[in-house]
DNA sequence: TGTACATCAGTGAACGCGCGTTCACTGATGTAC
DNA sequence: TGTACATCAGTGAACGCGCGTTCACTGATGTAC
């Protein structure tokens, strides 16, 4: 599978990945304000000025581990739909409680890494085009068991009122995540989409401390609440 | 007023005063990691030792503004609570929005403030136990609605079936924000305070970017949405 | 009211540390003939 | 298959910068008698 891959080819993956590595463990200790070049350089034995070769500055390391970030969290997400997709024959209702789990669980596994791409804003730091579309896949595969009960012909729409300018919003948003959702259905998930994250942020960032942590217990009981909400058959 | 304090008590109190809000603007331009107390004094024409008379640490400086984010964030919802119950009369419904409409707008004037406290804690930092109590003022501040339109007997109480453990959750976190909540309106409550915080940290966050960018339509809507979800009276 | 002493605010130098980025360079790897 | 040249990875020194905190000190403000 390294057929027609060059020794420097597979020298230059390799070093990519430990150098995004090292970088996440920097991350863990002291945040993405912390993480500094010359302290992964060290711990990988080089010399600060080799990482050039690699990136092409500090904001470029930060703009891969974001990518990286999305991307695995997006893949969980994916897996996690795809998995109770076969397991549990149709079930939506069990492939959104699915999907909600997987983004606790990552969360709670990666916390910094979920502190950098849900958590504040680093500043100074502008984030390139190239993140949009990797943070776009996550709320497109929550929304997909919802898509797949529309299809199926089995998701209760909402009727709900809204004004126009909230109509549009969630056409625009629509069309970005789920095509096929009327808007009343649309807020309605963009609602729900918060709450999942609204619920973990809390718990991660400490905000539940004596009430209701540990938050599996109001996580999952508002999963299943949510998919009320969305209409999703029981 | 200022009858009784030397010339030493006021020229600290005012200098305190100060060295916060440069510390603040730092924190618009910075962040938490990015406030420097050579920074903030070198602005006030000071000498950075100088500063150590005022905040025996930088860590003490940030606290400081932690706990005046919350007393701040906290007034404002319990001003908008108070008028809100003179001007419409015993009208829970438009007492809890007003609350969440009060979150909004102080996270909007203050995002940087805002960031500190619901954004991603500071690494290295480990906020004391006086942060709890102001950081407890908003939850109690949000529930007030809700506590007064049960007692006035116009809370529908919701019937949710819920886990020993989610109970006990819940009644301890009732303890500490609202004694009169039976545990599943609590779990509501815990659902409705959540939810607020995910649509306006997604909002300043920059999640919303294409979609449901300006959410002031989603929040609105939301906010009515929730006060169905608390049983709130129409 | 005046004096002697204690308290406090602010100074300036120093300690020891870390950072991102640039640049001219050496030596290894890859490629074209 | 062998050689000549081009590409690339990594080095080490340097630039210019900023940080939190400590400490001995000066001089102003406050207090007790």
């Amino acid at each position: 599978m390294n057929a027609g891959r060059t020794a420097r080819e597979r020298a230059r993956a390799e070093l990519t990945r430990e150098i995004k590595e090292e970088a996440r463990r920097q991350l863990r200790a002291s945040g993405p304000n912390g993480l500094s070049l010359r302290a992964v350089a060290r711990e990988l034995g080089m010399v600060s000025s080799a990482l050039y070769r690699y990136f092409p500055s500090r904001d470029e390391l930060l703009t891969a581990l974001i990518i990286d970030a999305y991307n695995a969290l997006a893949d969980r997400v994916e897996a996690a739909s795809a998995s109770a997709e076969t397991t549990e024959f149709r079930d939506f209702r069990q492939r959104w409680r699915a999907c909600c789990a997987a983004i606790r669980e990552w969360a709670r596994e990666h916390p910094h890494e979920y502190a950098l791409i849900y958590g504040s804003p680093v500043p100074g730091y502008r984030a390139p085009e190239d993140t949009i579309a990797p943070a776009a896949r996550i709320p497109i595969a929550l929304a997909a068991p919802l898509r797949d009960a529309l299809k199926a012909g089995v998701l209760t729409l909402p009727q709900d009122d809204l004004s126009s300018e909230l109509t549009g919003q969630a056409a625009k948003a629509a069309s970005l995540v789920a095509p096929e959702l009327p808007p009343p259905a649309m807020v309605r998930f963009g609602v729900a989409w918060t709450q999942v994250f609204g619920l973990i942020t809390f718990e991660l960032f400490g905000h539940f401390a004596n009430s209701f942590d540990p938050a599996e217990p109001i996580f999952t009981h508002t999963t299943d609440l949510i998919a009320d909400f969305l209409g999703l058959p029981t």
